[in-house]
DNA sequence: TCAATCAAGATTGTTAACAATCTTTCGTTA
DNA sequence: TAACGAAAGATTGTTAACAATCTTGATTGA
């Protein structure tokens, strides 16, 4: 994720691209982060680079002080990551159910494909690629549900993940995930959402 | 909250401003927002202006298409709303039991003040004032549990006062808030708790 | 008349220069 | 030597100009 040149990425994959050096660890918390050097890396000006930055802030992934920049968020607390883990559960639930009822062919080939992607990355045990491959997952059946609820999903995954990628085992990630998706791929909404609830909380 | 002229709001006061604006119903839906418009009425440049469109889309209260800019948020549907709801009042019993743990006299006093406030905009029948006290009461408490979960409280709330707030009867508004706050002056954890779930779903 | 095409205007996206603020460094003084 | 303060450097904040894209309206041709 960190090319050291990269001519003219858009908005988005910056915001993407600071999203997972955050989400892997690669940036220290109270390590602060230079517009200028991003930009170079980006080949942009400091324009996007800002954008990108405040969008995060929004996100909860960085936090910002008036004229002192952004850095890392510090984790949250047990209590905290509990609260948040609880909305998160409610809101997937609605969108994993919601998406179940409209899924077609198209949908469950996706979903195949982003299982696949996260076990091949959970066997390369390279952990950026496995908390992306991870909440792409997770997003895809939220987006497809509700636009609405996407980007709020986004701000509590990415503090959730946060916390804890660091210290689960790849094995249990892909074995969550594969029952996940079976039970989806079944129409078993009970299973689905049991199953489901047992990977988030 | 439209004043044509006044010099250099900070990036802050922009936000605080347009949001009130979104709120209150000033914006149509589906008309466009042009940057250079509000970068007038506030006296800055477009890029202060940007700033904050940017974030009011992370928000949610915007949303954002390349290259043709932002415009106001389409209501929740019923269904998404019931589940915002759930996660806000999940997240607000948190944080008010969290706050009434640590209250100590100033904050007594500040939350009288807010509910003060919230009245005198409900008597004046003012809507842009009431869904903005309204919502400044609830993101006190919120805030000072837990600084992580206000951001997350902000967008949730946002989105939800946009869908009801034009059909609530002001007497309701004044009497749901004085339950609340006269339990939690009262240190009744149960009561608080309990009104709170009545005002928020 | 209607549709397609092109030009003019309007709007957003990006950039570099400048201003304001913060941080660091170094010298002065008690 | 330690503390204070000023100057220099680094960083963020703002601005205006320019580039890219979209929209609108008129013109042309069938």
């Amino acid at each position: 994720m960190s090319q050291t040149r990269n001519p003219t990425l858009s908005r988005n994959e910056i915001c993407e691209a600071i999203r997972s050096d955050v989400i892997s660890g690669k940036l220290g918390f109270d390590q602060p982060i230079r517009e200028q050097r991003l930009a170079e890396r980006f080949g942009t000006s400091r324009g996007p680079v800002r954008d990108a930055l405040l969008r995060l802030t929004q996100e909860g992934a960085l936090v910002y002080e008036p004229n002192k920049g952004v850095r890392v968020t510090s984790p949250l607390s047990e209590e905290e990551r509990s609260v948040v883990a609880g909305m998160r559960l409610a809101l997937e639930k609605y969108c994993l159910a919601k998406f179940m009822e409209t899924m077609d062919e198209d949908h469950e080939r996706e979903l195949s494909l982003l299982l696949e992607r996260l076990e091949s990355a959970c066997e390369r045990a390279s952990l950026p690629k496995v908390a992306e491959c991870d909440l792409a997952l997770h997003r895809y059946w939220v987006a497809q549900a509700s636009s609405h609820l996407e980007s709020m999903w986004l701000g509590l995954s990415v503090r959730m993940i946060m916390k804890y990628s660091r210290l689960t085992r790849y094995e249990d990630i892909t074995a969550e995930h594969r029952r996940i998706v079976e039970a989806v791929l079944d129409h078993d909404r009970e299973k689905a959402l049991y199953f489901l609830e047992e990977n988030v909380v």
